[in-house]
DNA sequence: TTGAAAGCGCTAACAG
DNA sequence: CTGTTAGCGCTTTCAA
């Protein structure tokens, strides 16, 4: 038995020209029921399966597309993923996913070899906003799809969250609370969810005229070493803050480490908001409150945004998806010092 | 511009053959110095990029591995999944994710689906340890490499965890302690690591003469909800455990929250141990102790065995690793009555 | 050092 | 309903 049966195999054992046997394994349909069922046998017999790459260079589409996360250990792409491969296996497209470690030379590599393989599309959350290193994808006119993070570089269509919303209705649920020295620990700011999440927090202080006060605006880098780091520097202040909002769920968690490590009591000596959910919030005490994006429906929105551009092309126009996050209150935003 | 450039506008444009760009683009030496200048200066020119599908056809290899996940929302595979990319990118592999949702159905489709893209090996946790859905992938001779789980039905290299040693070993610490009415919540046990992990907790027991108690023995599903329910069963007994193990790391979450709701004092009324961590381990008070997995570790053997099962195929022998966990000693282990 | 040409396995147009 | 045939873009002899 050699190992890897083509479709000569199969059209010789079923005695018909290869061309039938192309219109079985296709279901184009205007073959005889026995041709078919005998072709079916022969199928079966040898083990056949298409030969991918042989079709891909006839029809010029690979029913594939590929995802681009910065950092597959982020629980929130394991979830994004989820929602995207499940409605791609409906319209029986296949996915490829890769990781680029936040690294743009990762990024442009993995590019090209998606390029090289014929994707049909790409939904990716870039590791560079500038998206001078996607020049290929579009010079070929690839589909993209940006989620999470915008592409300035191109037009294309994009996944993006209320960051702006989210983080002032974080915010001004602190205030509503009563509290006035707020403390934000800032993601990147050359990254649109680290900056629109600070620019939430500006606004929401603007807006019920509390002052903004440098001290309490840190940045860190989205990692939980940072988040940790921060708090830390924080509680060092004289004046310190009496409620915190920090920027992401791996800051999230520095930053509980910290209170921890510091004795900074939460709840009690200093209240928590957090943009995105984790695992530990409904652990700790009190319960942590959250923004929280839905990573499904994301992923799910970007599928369908691909799918039906790599259908439509250019006759589409660009299309941008903002999802609002959700406002999940616990327990860690307690009454500040002032009371409405 | 066409937006596909190919091998033929690169050689008219450079004034050479096809043959000559081929050579070039493959790094295969024996090309006039000024030649391959220009070719490579019309290949920038265009942004020509080559053609997977087309070389795959003719060479038969595609340098991409399959990676199948049963649930790619456990954060144990996002882990693995890095440090098979991280080796396969030193090696040029490419690697494609799918996961299967514990399907056997699905995974059979994303196997078919592999092979029809020619992936030049597969490393898979599966969903059904008996093998029968993974014969065509047996049959094309195409290298496996099982991770976590066994294949019943062939013989392909594996990357177990001692599952015995890490559950005996964590039993043991409860046993030190002074514990003697020491429960268990299993996995299923119809897979190995829900077995194994309870013939670890038997082995430890009996070792130490303390009499096996059915009682305590009580089945889940390895998912979290399970975890809760076990746990309130053993609450129920009038003879309560003074120590808990739990089988896998969702099941430890849930028998965290049903200790919580019971009041069930962690640490002081009962001991607890885990098999994997946790985020949140380290976040409870006492933090907990659990046996914990090298996911890099796994991921990166996974894809070396893989490796070199694809050069040297059936000259190699049956390779099976079986990495160590390491137990965590963190809190939540009190001594028990009897203490030595 | 370069080119001509024979396929790789498949699809699709055309002919019968 | 079925077969013949011309490629798809590339690699790889074999000759020049």
């Amino acid at each position: 038995m050699p190992s890897k049966p083509n479709i000569q195999d199969v059209a010789k054992l079923a005695n018909v020209s290869i061309a039938t046997v192309s219109r079985v394994i296709n279901n184009q349909g205007g073959v005889h029921r026995a041709t078919e069922e005998r072709i079916q046998k022969a199928i079966d017999e040898l083990g056949y399966i298409r030969n991918a790459a042989a079709r891909t260079i006839k029809r010029k589409e690979t029913n594939t597309i590929g995802v681009i996360v910065p950092d597959i250990k982020n629980p929130f792409f394991p979830l994004v993923m989820a929602g995207i491969e499940q409605r791609a296996r409906e319209k029986h497209y296949f996915t490829m996913l890769s990781s680029t470690n936040e690294s743009p030379i990762i990024e442009e590599k993995i590019v090209k070899n998606f390029i090289e393989r014929g994707v049909d599309g790409v939904i990716i959350t870039t590791a560079n906003e500038n998206g001078d290193h996607l020049k290929l994808l579009h010079d070929q006119k690839i589909p993209i799809v940006a989620v999470d993070r915008n592409i300035k570089r191109f037009e294309v269509d994009t996944v993006l969250v209320d960051n702006v919303k989210g983080s002032y209705q974080a915010v001004q649920h602190l205030i509503l609370q009563g509290h006035e020295k707020i403390a934000i620990i800032c993601g990147p700011q050359n990254t649109t969810p680290g900056h629109e999440r600070f620019l939430g927090y500006k606004k929401a202080l603007e807006n019920y005229n509390i002052l903004f006060d440098e001290r309490y605006v840190i940045q860190g880098d989205f990692g939980e070493q940072s988040g940790y780091q921060v708090t830390h520097e924080l509680y060092s202040l004289e004046d310190k803050p009496t409620a915190i909002f920090s920027s992401n769920n791996l800051m999230s968690i520095g930053c509980m480490k910290a209170l921890n490590d510091l004795n900074w009591e939460l709840g009690t000596e200093v209240s928590f908001i957090g943009f995105d959910d984790i695992d530990i919030a409904t652990f700790l005490k009190p319960k942590l409150s959250v923004v929280s994006r839905p990573m499904n429906a994301i992923g799910e929105v970007a599928f369908q945004l691909l799918y039906d551009r790599i259908c439509f092309k250019e006759s589409l126009q660009k299309r941008e998806y903002l999802l609002s996050p959700e406002l999940i209150i616990r327990g860690s935003c307690r009454l500040g010092k002032k009371t409405f």
